[in-house]
DNA sequence: GCTTGGCACTCAGTGGCGACGAGTGCCAGT
DNA sequence: ACTGGCACTCGTCGCCACTGAGTGCCAAGC
């Protein structure tokens, strides 16, 4: 018995169960692809896959279906990533260069993922941690109240208000504003946290009113550390859900669940994987046992060659892998390419 | 017979199917409220209610189910809204007090919506067209290369990038950023769009480069009708449709679609009303065929009277109106008191 | 005149039963 | 090593009778 035809029995199995969404016989599949030989050989190759843990049978008299470990092998070794149309790659790149900030291409690559995809599109927001300080502002709202507006290089805003105890002088505003902008402007984060800590040392507080730069300190500190925009994600394509049909209680819920939890999605995408490597995360091959009829096609992305997030789908096992791996990837570059840009 | 009875009859098949989500018949009705009369006496009372189309059957030998007629009264007359616990009073006090800016804000909000009355919750991002303008900054990020940064009264924070034809110096930009901002600040937006095209006019223009005040202009201009940002929602509470469990295909499916459809979705929840009325809009009343089988509980918010955006929840027309009404009247209640502080 | 008990009727849901057929495993033949 | 043939399994479908919840109507009672 020949291995390489066995592969291209699973081939086949898989290529008809995800057309199909029903279990496939040794004759639909001879009919349907060119194999080549008779049913009866393939009944017996069949009968090594399903030995080695490849594919499956619902009940005794039905036709096969794929485990998890055959997706497996499916994605590593028997398919190739088919590119995009060139039709494709240029509606991605116009539908995204159309974006005006960071919160508009993170919509809009949801939206285009679960368009391409025709399942649920999750993506990260770029995490803060390894941006820059593009540029600091302080603002008097009243003369005891400050307003903070903190810009990052992804494009990132973060604002906070902050009250201080005496008045504030426009003169000592404006030192305050220039000291704290030439400590941190294009310091990544971290350095520039340490470097607004160190403004607090005597010293260096120059004609500044300790408490107030204690304070504005503090609060832009706390927005520099504000991991609760590391968690945001955005979620695409929901409406995809319904075409699962079948499996709903078993499939469709806990997703739903999870989808709300934005905790939990991050750490079903994974961790950002550095390159354009595409990840694929096979049902129970994930880390969450009530997902484990759903699996996760993700890439990471930011600019240059350092992922900053991950994006990418959701979705049953039986998916068509190539072409969703192809719609990650392709999407995740150009991502990539406009945050390189800004 | 009597009309009060009726009326005590419909209120009970409310509540019973609501409780149930099965058809009620005449015996259980009398068994579970103390309703006082027989069986029979129930069945005239429903064969007339069945006549003036509050009530359904939906087959021959099986119990009655409200119509959106029957919920319509049922809700106009039937029910007193019941307030709140004063100890949920307290936790929705205390879980919107925790928010830092406006957008977490939005998404506690949509959280305790949805987690309140177990339904999918939606809020409406604060319309920008009523805020003011509490500051405008200009970054010179390169030589040509500026950084418009709009911050308005309701906490929402526009970012543009303007290119510039030829260098700017730090003298111009400061008087650049004094003159927009004199012109601005406070402001309600339309105003303030106004009072920048007046810059345009060449007599205004002290020193400043012509094609670069043009620029900026047109950029903040943009950047405030943007209507983009009246049509932001956030969705919340999606798992709680796995709850609809029957009537898949004819609620879920619409529903999803919808829910990624924000205009849609805007549609759906009704223009902002003022006060604190909560308008509940029941199955085929509200704009979308697909969507008869869902009711919209909503209610207008926004600091002091005036209604700056909708928030609310979608369910089935088979949902608890009284405790509904009154989760989303204490939201709207208390996030406009937050916005009031703001 | 409203209310009530009685009674016949309807009809969705359930479970048992047999026919059907897709699909398999195995074996003997080429 | 492949193929055709054959017996076997078992899920699906349609049929049928049964059950029971619920109704509508009517005549009797308060």
């Amino acid at each position: 018995m020949s291995d390489d035809r066995k592969l291209d029995v699973l081939r086949a199995i898989v290529e008809d169960y995800v057309a199909t969404e029903e279990p496939v016989g040794s004759k639909a599949l001879v009919e349907r692809h060119g194999l080549g030989v008779s049913p009866a050989t393939v009944r017996n190759d069949m009968a090594a896959l399903e030995d080695e843990g490849y594919i499956a049978q619902p009940h005794t008299s039905a036709g096969r279906v794929p485990t998890d470990k055959g997706y497996r092998l499916f994605v590593d070794r028997l398919t190739t990533v088919k590119p995009m149309s060139s039709a494709e790659r240029r509606a991605i790149a116009t539908f995204l260069d159309e974006a005006v900030d960071l919160d508009d291409v993170v919509h809009r690559s949801v939206r285009l993922l679960s368009q391409l995809t025709r399942q649920v599109a999750v993506v990260q927001y770029p995490t803060l941690s390894r941006s820059t300080v593009r540029h600091i502002d302080v603002i008097a709202l009243t003369e005891s109240r400050l307003l903070l507006v903190l810009i990052l290089s992804t494009g990132r805003v973060e604002q906070r208000l902050v009250e201080v105890d005496r008045p504030i002088t426009e003169e000592q505003l404006a030192e305050l504003r220039s000291t704290v902008l030439r400590a941190t402007v294009g310091e990544v984060i971290a350095d520039a946290g340490a470097a607004l800590q160190a403004l607090r040392a005597p010293e260096t507080a120059g004609g500044l009113d300790r408490d107030v730069t204690d304070d504005v300190v503090a609060a832009l500190c706390e927005a520099m550390s504000d991991h609760r925009s590391d968690q945001r994600v955005a979620v695409g394509g929901a409406a995809n859900l319904a075409r699962y049909g079948d499996s709903f209680d078993s499939a469709v819920r806990p997703l739903l669940e999870a989808l709300e939890e934005h905790v939990v999605l991050l750490k079903l995408l994974g961790e950002a994987h550095t390159g354009d490597a595409v990840t694929v995360r096979i049902g129970h091959e994930g880390p969450y046992q009530e997902l484990s009829a759903t699996s996760v096609v993700a890439s990471g992305y930011g600019p240059g060659d350092e992922a900053l997030a991950t994006l990418g789908i959701v979705g049953p096992t039986r998916m068509d892998y190539p072409g969703t791996m192809a719609a990650v990837r392709a999407v995740a570059r150009y991502v990539s390419r406009i945050l390189d840009e800004a």
